[in-house]
DNA sequence: AGCCATGGTGACGTTAACGTCAACCTATTA
DNA sequence: TAATAGGTTGACGTTAACGTCACCATGGCT
């Protein structure tokens, strides 16, 4: 018997108690991801979930940092630039001159890179909604003629 | 010696003559690319230039087409996406209902999918631009407690 | 005690997208 | 005619981003 109804009695409790905190595979199905692919973000500097008993816990932090790793990849971005962007958004608070200028230069120059790409993809879109729509004329026409 | 001016003329003459056609390192450098990525992407099925004498000679449809290729790139398409891509674009013209059924709903899938990866980026440029403007109002606020 | 699910760590394989290198062809130019 | 510039084809190397596999530990259930 899988017990659902009990398991979902345990699962409210200990959300009650401990709160907040995702175990691997959770996360992983949240995102659709797999296991392999999450210990290889962490592997690369991304994550840093801490360790009970040596497994993995990620708190909603971990999580949200996750949600943008994936955003960032959808977008295209490789890894190493993922990187940089999530240790910016990790800096905020406070912090020297010079480190401001550091993140605000960064973010400059990201936000820039993103506006193009931006414009590139509604370029791609344009030409796309043009032959989309003449297709469809064409096909509109074709069964015009066909039912005369 | 060189002899610029002479080449020149000769260049000129060429260009007269033949007119809208492109050697490979021509094309390469206009768009900064490498011999070998070009070459690729023939090997990809993404191009198909003519050969006179051995050597590739693109026409300006070529290099429309490699325009195309290089800003699909941009934004994150992989190579096998950007052959469907282009194999659409190819497409274009008559056919059968079929076909223009075909090419609608395909035109219509890689326009929704760069219409969400667009509504991404959007997020993330909505992010960046607050850590920036953060970061920015942190510095004036340190530079001017600095000068009081 | 035995077993299964869940999780951890290498080590190796794989696909995409080129880079690098060697060897060769060919048309000018000196 | 010999060198030089520009082009061609393999063959092999490389980096990124995982997938797969084998093997080990552990905590709970029966």
């Amino acid at each position: 018997m899988k017990n659902s109804a009990a398991q979902a009695v345990v699962d409210s409790h200990r959300d009650e108690g401990a709160a907040e905190l995702f175990g691997i595979t959770e996360l992983c199905r949240e995102f659709g991801i797999t296991l392999r692919a999450l210990r290889f973000y962490e592997d690369k500097g991304l994550l840093a979930p801490r360790r009970i008993n040596g497994a993995r816990v990620y708190t909603r932090r971990d999580r949200a940092r996750l949600s943008l790793i994936l955003r960032a990849k959808a977008i295209g971005s490789p890894l190493s630039e993922i990187k940089r962007y999530l240790d910016l958004y990790g800096d905020q608070g406070e912090g020297r001159a010079q480190q401001l200028s550091y993140v605000i230069e960064r973010t400059g120059q990201e936000i820039a890179d993103l506006e193009k790409k931006r414009a590139q993809i509604d370029e791609s879109l344009a030409e796309l909604r043009v032959i989309n729509e003449t297709c469809r004329k064409n096909l509109a026409a074709q069964q015009a003629a066909a039912e005369k």
